[in-house]
DNA sequence: CTTGAAAGTTAGCGTTGCTTACATATGTTT
DNA sequence: AAACATATGTAAGCAACGCTAACTTTCAAG
């Protein structure tokens, strides 16, 4: 029987960590049952704790997603970080890892990634969500023009570095639908993962790396 | 003072036309409050109907959804077909507009495309759902096949044409996000468009035309 | 006409998000 | 140690929601 939950439910009055204990349960949901059909309430017995415990520590259930979402923006850019830092600077092979850790983690964390993406209105213009979004952005511009050759600022870089973004981004959320051709398996995804990063990253081409 | 709902509210007891009212007003609340917050009885309002009354022609709210789903997914791939059909075959033009007619389907009815992709797992495997999201690849796949010369099954062909499934998708979900850098303009979409287009079709290159 | 199916209604159940009022534990001050 | 302030829990309750059951109205076929 593989109970995979990470939520202690509390001994004490005073749970001692419910806030966290609390994010830790909504990811759980979230990846269970998908972004729409969870409950605070669930999350709550999950916890074992009173329904309105969680209104102590978050303003509402908007405010709890928001910090679902945001620690999962620092879980992917970390993943990013690690996939980049993994290859020395000006490796062809530190792009597709970049793409790669973005699909895997999409694919690991589905549904809150999905959640990530289907924010209401009140999200969009968060200033903490807002900004580890630009961090990411500005991180693949950088390995980008890293890549290129070129500084990071140029029109061209940004242009290339935000069509690798659509493209990952547009493949990560087919895979999780299973939109995907038949499947798609390791190899022929790395197989595209090269076709895009040649196509859109000339310089790829011309380097001595044939991995 | 605007009002641009296209739901009548019933004046006898029977509705009439019901089924497609409770549709439209879906449809417009979708619009609207987005894809989650939009509620059954709230479309009931707008059709001036009781709550249980969409019982009698849909199964549960996921069967609406679905209904709802299922009339998009059918214009996104009118849409689609005309755009091509504005271009004749062999035209480079004709891929670009494919790719515009999506992208712009995309922002015009951001709500429902956001839900056509944000489906319960129930959804994923809907007979119907599945077979115009099929219909719909192989038109892509018809066009780039026709575009390269080539034939539409091969696996290169299929693969370039998932690949800009891919990116179109991913810019979609971007702009409708408002993730896409500075509030792209127009020209600078259509730039992007023809940068992926010449990428990942080489043939477009080589041919005469230039628009 | 009668009658039966189709398509509405009202009433109500259980669950949810959230608020208010109250109870309990913890830490600081005196 | 006593007392208070603060943080954090509970209990009870509201309105709204999805959905069901049982009843009523309408319409069309026989």
């Amino acid at each position: 029987m593989a109970d995979k939950s990470l939520v202690k439910i509390k001994k004490k009055y005073h749970h001692g960590d419910l806030r966290e204990q609390l994010l830790e349960a909504v990811r759980e949901l979230v990846e269970k049952h998908g972004p729409d059909s969870f409950s605070i309430a669930e999350a709550c017995r999950l916890a074992g704790v009173s329904t309105a415990a969680p209104y102590k520590h978050f303003k509402d259930r908007d405010d709890i997603l928001r910090c679902v979402a945001l620690q999962a923006m620092g879980r992917l850019r970390d993943a990013m970080q690690a996939a980049a830092d993994a290859y020395a600077a000006g490796d062809p092979r530190r792009i597709a890892a970049l793409g790669q850790a973005y699909v895997d983690f999409a694919c690991s964390e589905s549904g809150v990634f999905r959640m990530m993406f289907s924010l209401t209105e009140a999200h969009q213009n968060d200033p903490d969500l807002t900004d580890a979004g630009e961090k990411a952005k500005c991180l693949v511009e950088r390995l980008v023009a890293e890549h290129l050759g070129r500084d990071p600022d140029t029109p061209d870089v940004k242009l290339r570095a935000y069509a690798l973004h659509c493209f990952v981004h547009g493949h990560s959320f087919l895979r999780i639908d299973a939109k995907t051709p038949d499947d798609m398996s390791a190899e022929a995804e790395a197989a595209l993962l090269r076709l895009v990063g040649d196509a859109m990253l000339p310089q790829h081409q011309r380097s001595g790396y044939t991995a």
